[in-house]
RNA sequence: GGCGGCGUACCCAAGUGGCAAGGGAGCAGUCUGCAAAACUGCCAUCCAGCGGUUCGAAUCCGCUCGCCGCCUCCA
């Protein structure tokens, strides 16, 4: 069965067919560097990393794609008003970047080019389409000619003589029109420049994905990703000026973009001052809990993020990893064991048909709970029964199944060792200290002096830490 | 004003023509010195409302109400 995409060049679902058989070509627009990313950064790259890893995971040679936009009138102020340059910024701000998508599981791409490292593309591509006659230059600057092409808008559904009238963008005298829009900016003094035929300057924010896309996948590329908001104009701009100096129709098969993350309900926003960064989210959830969350819902619908979405996803992944823990204590040797992908087949196609269809997560998400379920079933039934032959090997598959998901979610993938290991890492006290009361506590216990005991335990409660009594003794675990 | 989307239990959320996945919360039971945790069970005769199509609709069509996004930089 074929993956079926929505498109949002169709507006509709379609089979997903490649370019060239068997390979796909993919590309997706990353952060602009002048700010720790957020939660809506991490959104995107968690989808289009599942989406990655799924085409790979049915068949497919994929080539991916992530830039990072490394030159901006944003990077540029804000590299200004703390007096460093724009490259030093950026940088600081790309190694940000790639060590919150480490801490996400979010796989590297095969190629991260930078629009600073594309500049002699850009230039080229400039040049061709001012051969054209798609594109001219004004003092030093150059811009493209929107009316030049008749399906300027086909993908974000807007017509040019509705746009102009509602619009609210300043109008350049200059311009020939003002939907035109810069492909090459001269720069003023003390801003990153480079040489061009036209100006000592920088390129304008569109043309930098064009060229990044032509220099590292080709004319024609099977997917292009990102946020919703990118559809226009900058996805718009993207498809107008590369068909344009390709000649080449379509530039992109797939458009696929994902929704947005609100905050309470609220956009997040610099105004509102609602931004939520990874790294601060981090802080109080797991990165598993991150990704569940985000992946709980289909991509291209909006999220909620409130008080109690983050923690409601930890305390769907404490339960599945508290269930592999069990599985592990009760049966060690069908975790040595090979993955039995035939066994478990009709699960598997199950989640395989979910992702098929538009990359439905959420169900097979709802696939892996069920078997959460079935499992600690099955080991209640064999303790009450002692027969615990049959059920290793449905705990065997089981895990075969949870590898499976794992493989193209990145989730359920860690060992419990290191789930609560990260967990407990967040321990508001040193680990040999809760030991030690830990151990006055047991003495406690064993004089029956409960009193003393449960001081103890509520004393640890306060801050923060749960003590979970079992007959093998007692253990601790960060609340959530 | 133009374009697009959404409305499923207390909360989140999948399902888009054949008798409502899953998670969280809650309640009950098992366990426990008491807890906590864990596990199990229960928890929508119903899918914003009203009409229509159909043997049959949450799923298709129409209308109404409510919410949201884009049209300016933004993931």
């Amino acid at each position: 069965m074929p993956i079926k995409v929505y498109n949002s060049l169709t507006r509709k679902k379609e089979d997903f067919a490649p370019v060239e058989e068997g390979k796909v070509r993919m590309y997706v627009c990353g952060p602009t560097v002048y700010a720790l990313s957020h939660i809506g950064h991490a959104r995107s790259a968690v989808s289009f990393d599942v989406i990655y890893k799924y085409l790979k995971y049915s068949g497919y040679e994929v080539k991916y794609a992530r830039n990072y936009t490394d030159v901006d009138d944003k990077i540029i102020n804000r590299a200004n008003e703390e007096g460093v340059s724009s490259e030093e910024l950026a940088e600081r701000y790309i190694k940000a970047f790639d060590e919150d998508m480490e801490a996400l599981g979010v796989e590297v791409p095969n190629f991260r080019p930078k629009a600073t490292g594309t500049i002699k593309k850009i230039i080229e591509v400039t040049e061709t389409l001012i051969k054209k006659g798609a594109a001219y230059e004004l003092n030093g600057d150059v811009y493209y000619s929107v009316r030049l092409k008749k399906d300027y808008g086909k993908l974000s559904g807007k017509n040019i003589d509705e746009l102009e009238s509602g619009s609210r963008v300043d109008v350049d005298e200059r311009k020939k029109d003002p939907l035109d829009f810069a492909l090459w900016k001269s720069s003023k003094p003390g801003e990153p420049a480079w040489d061009s035929p036209w100006s000592k300057g920088r390129p304008g924010w569109h043309i930098e994905c064009s060229a990044m896309c032509m220099e590292w996948l080709g004319e024609t590329i099977d997917i292009h990703g990102g946020g919703k908001d990118l559809i226009f104009p900058h996805h718009e701009n993207e498809i107008a000026q590369s068909e344009a100096a390709t000649g080449k129709t379509p530039y992109v098969k797939y458009w696929l973009h994902n929704g947005f993350v609100n905050i309470e309900k609220e956009k997040m926003s610099k105004s509102i001052g609602n931004i939520l960064n990874i790294r601060d989210v981090l802080k109080d959830y797991t990165a598993d809990a991150l990704r569940l969350f985000l992946l709980s819902s289909h991509y291209r619908s909006p999220i909620d993020y409130t008080r109690d979405s983050l923690k409601d996803a930890e305390s769907a992944m404490e339960r599945y990893y508290k269930t592999v823990q069990r599985m592990k204590e009760e049966y060690p040797s069908a975790f040595e064991v090979e993955s039995c992908i035939h066994c478990i087949e009709d699960r598997v196609s199950e989640m395989t048909s979910a992702m098929d269809d538009d990359f439905n997560t959420a169900e097979v998400i709802g696939t892996v709970f069920k078997e959460v379920t079935r499992a600690n079933k099955l080991m209640d039934e064999a303790k009450a029964t002692g027969e615990k032959k049959g059920v290793w090997t449905e705990i065997s598959y089981t895990l075969s199944l949870f590898k499976e998901a794992g493989r193209f979610l990145g989730l359920f993938a860690r060992t419990p060792e290191e789930y609560f290991g990260e967990r407990n890492s967040r321990a508001a006290m040193p680990a040999e200290e809760i030991a030690g009361l830990i151990k006055e506590r047991e003495e406690a216990r064993k004089r029956k002096d409960f009193k003393a005991a449960d001081s103890i335990r509520n004393g640890l409660l306060e801050k923060g830490i749960v003590l979970e009594d079992s007959a093998k003794g007692t253990t601790w675990s960060v609340k959530g």
